[in-house]
DNA sequence: GCAAAAATCACCCGAAAGTATGAAGTCAAA
DNA sequence: TTTGACTTCATACTTTCGGGTGATTTTTGC
């Protein structure tokens, strides 16, 4: 099919799309059996399994299709000050050890985001936002995230 | 619902589903009114109607997700006075009604200070601070202190 | 193929940040 | 003189942040 290599191979996903499903199918089992549903509106009932899996697919679908953009230290404008450079230093970058993750968390820190609104953009959890910040503040040897922004934006880390 | 903002309004593909989705059920109402399949088997009809309406969510998803804007890195290179770069822009302090001690808050701030440091500097309690702060974002506009120094950055308000 | 690094997520807990509200003193301008 | 902006502080409350820990999965380099 055509979107399938547009699939990761999140196990997960797949498990629980699978629990789901067959905990629908059972319900389903055990109403045929006790003849409460099938007998009496069977249209109704088929059309709420078509809108239950509908939502399951596109919940499915959701989830397993990968983002397309994974970095995007977009700079509209660079600034170039005769005397200090403004591009984004590489060396400071592998000089603390910044992985791709941790750049851009902090990249939209200093766009003033929020834990959460990084997670929404970055199509991850809360929790693994506050991983990546945490870990983040230890290399980067800072305590807060407006330390974080200065020190990244003092070492021209952060496009600004 | 999550993902129901990450949905455009695609009219045609609503529609497409919506016809498939009524053809289908126009199906199982005839074959309900026949007596074939209903009576047979019915878990394998459920599971069929299931798989069926699951990758049409699937293919709904796909087809309404908005595709993503790939965001290049255009390095648009402006050179500029370095004079004008760091000058502190007077006009957008007043045209904010900025205080003093709120723009004294702000700078150390965005120095990464923490209230309880900022309270400290300014011989101030941390409360104090809580109400400039606080003052400072219904000023500006902003939600957050990291919001506050990008706005403030970005005009021109903050001591680079 | 396997080990290491990176990325993901969860839970708990305490600290910091931020909101809402009220109040009181200073000081300049109307 | 009184009005209004500014500064100061407090209490109570909610939200967000950040530390610590542990775990799984994915990616990557050898």
């Amino acid at each position: 099919m055509k979107f399938v290599n547009q699939l990761s191979t999140n196990r997960k996903e797949i498990l629980t799309y699978g629990i789901s499903m067959f905990a629908v199918l059972f319900v389903l089992k055990y109403l045929e059996a006790n003849f409460i549903v099938i007998n009496y509106r069977l249209d109704f009932f088929i059309g709420s399994i078509a809108i239950l899996f509908t939502v399951l697919g596109i919940w499915l679908a959701l989830h397993l299709v990968k983002p397309k953009i994974e970095t995007r230290i977009v700079e509209k404008e660079v600034y170039i000050d005769s005397s200090i450079g403004t591009e984004i230093n590489q060396d400071e970058i592998e000089r603390f050890g910044l992985s791709k993750r941790e750049l851009e968390v902090l990249n939209l820190m200093s766009a003033g985001l929020s834990n959460e609104e990084i997670a929404e953009k970055l199509f991850i959890s809360l929790n693994t936002v506050k991983t990546h910040s945490s870990n983040l503040f230890v290399k980067l040897d800072v305590k807060r995230r407006t330390q974080a922004v200065e020190k990244g934006r003092r070492l021209n880390i952060i496009a600004q």
